[in-house]
DNA sequence: TGTACATCAGTGAACGCGCGTTCACTGATGTAC
DNA sequence: TGTACATCAGTGAACGCGCGTTCACTGATGTAC
């Protein structure tokens, strides 16, 4: 689809946006996966060391002993990587988050037992974070560029409504649209702090945590008047 | 100091990060500042059109009828212009904070008028900061931009000690670091709220305020222990 | 189990473009006397 | 109040570089019989 509309080529220097395909493209056959996941791993590494606005498919290519078109095969453009690479995070980071929620961290009446529920989820997610390449710049990416501010809000709005849920289980009075929007903002809380601990690393990462779980519970049983 | 450093113009395509000067030129005589202006304005407004990774300093030449040396003389490159309107964006919200702060917006004993006090102050610096051209871009740059996070967390810190400091005064009991750290996360949960506000405007940006401002003074009440 | 062929995966080399940057210059503004 | 000169402000044109992208090709992997 991308490379029919691409033949007609006008020759204005328009300033049309040339609506960025993200989708990439054929992925796999036994060793292509390899080279696949090479790019992958490779970019999230360049970006620990040049950061977002350097980082090219160019650069990519040298770097993992790639010539551009094998590159090209895959991705169409650097925020395609970039994409994957911010869908992978954000897909980690549900799954621990929905684990805690199966585990039963939730349900729990008590607040300072809440509290501490809460914070050994978000150390765990946090860890999970760190241990990914590239981590802080994908997590700047994913708030930076347009094209993936919609895998970040994806992600945002599918963990605040599994906990609004799990709260409506657990017998919480307020409705379920009330709910996911106090969720959002709480879910956004737990962003900004965890990258504040990873930006930012003299800070204390626990009080932080805990601060971060208190403002949240509170927020929940202030909203069940 | 970067110009003599140039010369010697290593041929090798050396890994070296070449520290970009942010630190614009000389500024200022008459018609000079109206041109330093009219880059800043013109590079707002591109934001808004093209986003932080198409604007280049060319593009924003073309677009105030100037020629590159001009901008030059006053930029050495995009995120020096960057840095600038993000200075003036800071420096802006600051004066909103210190404002409401000296206007007693933090003598408050009773919670609801200490929300209604916060959710006034946070609906003033969102109008601030809507009015400012490049807004999200902007504060996405203060994000993404290594450069830029220090502009970002000096005006946070800035704050955050100033809040501090109006809670001891009005007789809060824990420690002066112990409130500093709790007020950097809540002027980050505030940034958040903003954002959120600005890049999904269909959200209901009065409830977003209310719950920020619940959260804060919650936090700083239970601080008290 | 081996050969023949189709498809998949990656190479080597090159392209046009816009970016950042610099050159030597002209025109505008201010100032000394 | 007017001229002479220094400094400031901006022009026009060009440069090298790395980026994104594409071409026609070779080599590797799988599959039919």
């Amino acid at each position: 689809m991308s490379s029919a509309k691409r033949k007609p080529s006008r020759k204005a220097a328009e300033p049309r946006k040339q609506v960025v395909t993200t989708t990439k493209q054929q992925p796999q056959q036994a060793r292509a996966q390899d080279t696949y996941e090479l790019i992958l791993e490779t970019a999230g590494h360049l970006l620990d060391e040049v950061g977002l606005e350097r980082l090219s498919t160019n650069l990519v290519c040298r770097r993992a002993g790639l010539t551009p078109p094998a590159l090209y095969r895959y991705f169409p453009n650097k925020y395609a990587i970039l994409r994957e690479l911010g869908d992978r995070l954000m897909v980690l980071q549900d799954e621990a988050v929905l684990a805690w929620i199966d585990e039963g961290g939730m349900n729990i009446e008590d607040f300072d037992a809440a509290v501490a529920s809460n914070v050994r989820l978000q150390e765990r997610v946090n860890e999970i974070t760190r241990q990914f390449p590239g981590n802080i710049f994908v997590l700047r990416a994913l708030r930076a560029i347009p094209l993936l501010r919609e895998v970040r809000l994806a992600s945002r709005n599918l963990v605040a409504e599994r906990i609004a849920d799990a709260m409506i289980e657990a017998g919480h009075k307020a409705s379920r649209e009330r709910l996911i929007e106090a969720a959002r903002l709480t879910v956004e809380l737990a962003y900004s702090a965890m990258e504040m601990a990873l930006e930012e690393p003299d800070r204390d990462a626990h009080q932080l945590c805990t601060d971060v779980a208190k403002m949240t519970i509170g927020h929940y049983a202030q909203l069940a008047d």
